[in-house]
DNA sequence: GCGCCATCGG
DNA sequence: CCGATGGCGC
């Protein structure tokens, strides 16, 4: 391990249809580890020899068929630690691995919730909370130098997104949403690495939808990917950047690598 | 109009997928005349303007949602003469033309015919033959010059598949089927321009599955397109083409274009 | 809008 | 194997 520690996420929407753009970015970047949301892939399929070829030798997956899907990709060893089922629903939402230097990592991939932001009429939106509530539960009983990231399909701050008027009610900044996500990160009393290295007001959106055929007009983005980290291992971290340009590669994810280095 | 009349025919099993290989096709061999089958797109959505852009401006449409479709696309004026349905099923399988010459050019895209070649099993092998028998009455009653082509799925001869024994019970190559298309040929004494230029026992394919990775593995091909004329058009052929190299193309037809030039 | 899947027709 | 479609989820 070298001095230093890079880490990406990055909700990819397939890993199989998007392996291509995975390279360049891994070869543009070279992070030292790569978390995928949304692979989209049994783990029997998932392409590893790219990424064996680029030196990311460590891979520890879990998949399903169709939905959902996360995984860790390394150069540096890596060893799973678990593959957490929250709401024994077997969706394949969550990887945890352990780092040479004992922190955790853990990726998630949070329910996006459906449209409609009502309990009653929507279940999705009550997934969607649960989840993070049981995320809640898990978080409290920590007690290790952590990193938790990845697509948590909500955008906290006002700033957070391109109109926090226009999107008080819609899935992903409306105040429920927000809340849970707020008792989450006070579970552990997590670090918000994006906004420690770019506080709000900033811009700051890791998200543009495909429905919009042109992303940059209105520059319509949420922040819904995030880095997390317990404090001692915020401490360490040196940046914190996100990649919009990946935005206008040919058949983008509609999500951008997000990415945190931290001192070792 | 020059003195040669060149004419096209090519399955291209769907146009608006495949429109860049054919601008490529013409752009390579600037066929006066471009018979498609399987265009599968109703005619409000048929691409017309890279055709004209290449010199096609005379352009007749006889397409239907999702499935089969037919079309004539020329750089000398044509007028649409009649678009058939002989098995009054609604089924873009014809389009007829005159020539300036006052030559009829007939694109035909008979039925494929199913998996099984057993009337009573397979309902659409039954559809086939019917079809056939139809065109028969039609022809019969043709008393025109006339140039009739298309992808007619059968393939008559030995020497038009890659082992006539081995496909005596297919689907494209029952004696059943080969028996119906010799009485079409009959009914107005059609000369195979095909086979006039290529006499059998040449090897003559125009057709090669997708099913096989590799289409070269074992040259395993039909001739199920095909180019017939009256006798009297006949006689000013001068030359026929298949044009295999198609069939190596990125994301091709597993049809090939086959042409025909006439003298005039 | 965009991927995946199932199904159909080839 | 390859397109088109329709439905799902995002």
């Amino acid at each position: 391990m070298a001095d230093t520690l890079s880490i990406v996420s990055w909700n990819i929407n397939s890993i199989r249809f998007r392996i291509g753009i995975v390279e360049q970015f891994l070869r543009e970047t070279q992070p030292d580890i790569l978390c995928l949301q949304e692979t989209k892939v049994i783990d029997g399929d998932f392409p590893t020899a790219p990424f064996k070829a680029l030196g990311y030798r460590h891979i520890v997956l879990h998949g399903q068929r169709m939905h959902h899907g996360v995984a860790i990709l390394s150069r540096v060893p890596i060893e799973e630690d678990d593959r957490l089922d929250w709401q024994a629903n077997r969706e394949a939402r969550h990887v945890g691995v352990r780092l040479p230097n004992g922190w955790r990592l853990e990726n998630v991939y949070v329910p996006a919730g459906g449209d409609v932001p009502d309990r009653e009429v929507n279940p999705k939106f009550g997934q969607k909370l649960d989840f993070v509530e049981r995320m809640t539960r898990w978080s409290e009983s920590l007690d290790c130098p952590t990193v938790l990231t990845g697509d948590f399909n909500i955008a906290p701050l006002e700033s957070d997104v391109w109109s926090h008027k226009q999107l008080l009610n819609t899935v992903s900044h409306t105040p429920v949403e927000v809340e849970a996500l707020n008792a989450l990160q006070a579970s552990n009393s997590w670090v918000d690495l994006g906004r420690r290295f770019h506080p709000a007001p900033a811009r700051l959106h890791t998200w543009w939808s495909y429905r919009s055929p042109d992303w940059t007009v209105n520059d319509r983005g949420r922040r819904l990917d995030h880095m997390w980290a317990t404090a001692d291992v915020a401490a360490s971290a040196t940046r914190h950047e996100v990649f919009e340009h990946c935005r206008n590669w040919l058949k983008p994810s509609d999500h951008i690598p997000i990415l945190t280095e931290f001192a070792l």
